[in-house]
DNA sequence: GGCGAAAATTAGCCTTGACTAAATTTGTCC
DNA sequence: GGACAAATTTAGTCAAGGCTAATTTTCGCC
């Protein structure tokens, strides 16, 4: 048993919202990955039973998932490889932020570790994505910025400079950028 | 019915065995076709015939298959994005002419229309690989240079420039750069 | 503390794409 | 022209990973 991109996806998954609860050992539901990644629960029951062979996960039947250590540096890699492909996409080829999701979704899956650290060379080893996230380091270190953000007050009416953006849907993505994009 | 890794890696292998005999209308057997794709010969038979289904081959019993106009272009397309890939790696990220095959085989299958022709154009649409293989432009045109070839007398003994490798193994490439690679 | 709704799992089936073993076709040699 | 070897296809099986339908567990509410 090894790799392949749709056991990935799921790690990926249960990496993402395992973060949104707040990290560390908090248990993800079957049914919330599943929504995530456009699948029904009972494949994700049966995906996650063996990322738990593979010892990237814990399954607790009726109760969700959640990463072993292996799982988490696996799936920090993953992530790591989306955002400096991100990079690639937006300040080499001029993508624009809100296209570059999707290809960098299938770029992640490639592998060949010299690759990801001869990209992050060629990129100037960018602390950041195009989205503000914080892109890890080779160690799997991740510079955590979410404690910076500030709620605006409803009609704030100044002009604000944008360094990040917590919600990357497309719809956000666009709305963003019709209005000068990131800073 | 669609597009998948596997399915483009049969096409291509036709392509690429169908050119070896010259092009056009020549078949290719299967067996060739499992030897080349490292699979036995009964799952290049399934394969070959989901490829005709598809409309990108023909496939006479007991004879081999051969590329359909749409089939063609279809392995064009991934041939152009498999060098366009390996000449973005040597060039920009440094790695040996040897080691990018394997990279791009994995890069091939990325599927974004933009992102090709936005790499070929910061890659500054370039004629050739890195191993003097054509790189086919956006229209599919390839410019042969196979003619150029004029084999040496055994012992030829004087310093000659490599500009191009038909055999592009990874022992011939290896050895040619312990003599100074392609210039 | 039990009941019903919601969530999750199990059971059973389908498709893709591989495999081995058995049949079939092709082509060569006498 | 027939027999035999080699090449190819067909038949049947398996693993991965999805689905629907049915069952089981959990949990909130009275």
């Amino acid at each position: 048993m090894a790799r392949s991109t749709n056991r990935e996806d799921h790690l990926k998954a249960l990496y993402s919202l395992g973060e949104e609860r707040g990290g560390g050992d908090a248990w993800v539901s079957t049914n919330e990955m599943a929504v995530a990644l456009g699948v029904k629960a009972p494949s994700v029951t049966n995906m996650v039973q063996v990322l738990q062979e593979l010892g990237w996960a814990e399954h607790r039947p009726y109760r969700g998932a959640r990463l072993t250590p292996l799982g988490r540096e696996l799936a920090v890699g993953l992530v790591r490889k989306h955002r400096l492909w991100e990079t690639f996409l937006v300040e080499q080829l001029g993508f624009g932020w809100e296209q570059v999701h999707d290809i960098a979704e299938q770029m992640e899956h490639i592998d060949c570790p010299e690759l990801v650290d001869r990209l992050d060379a060629f990129l100037g080893r960018p602390k950041v994505d195009p989205h503000g996230d914080p892109i890890p380091d080779a160690a799997g270190n991740i510079e955590d910025n979410r404690e910076l953000t500030v709620p605006l007050p409803e009609g704030f009416g100044h002009p604000v400079v944008v360094k990040a953006v917590l919600d990357d849907s497309h719809e956000m993505l666009s709305a963003l950028d019709a209005h000068g994009g990131l800073q």
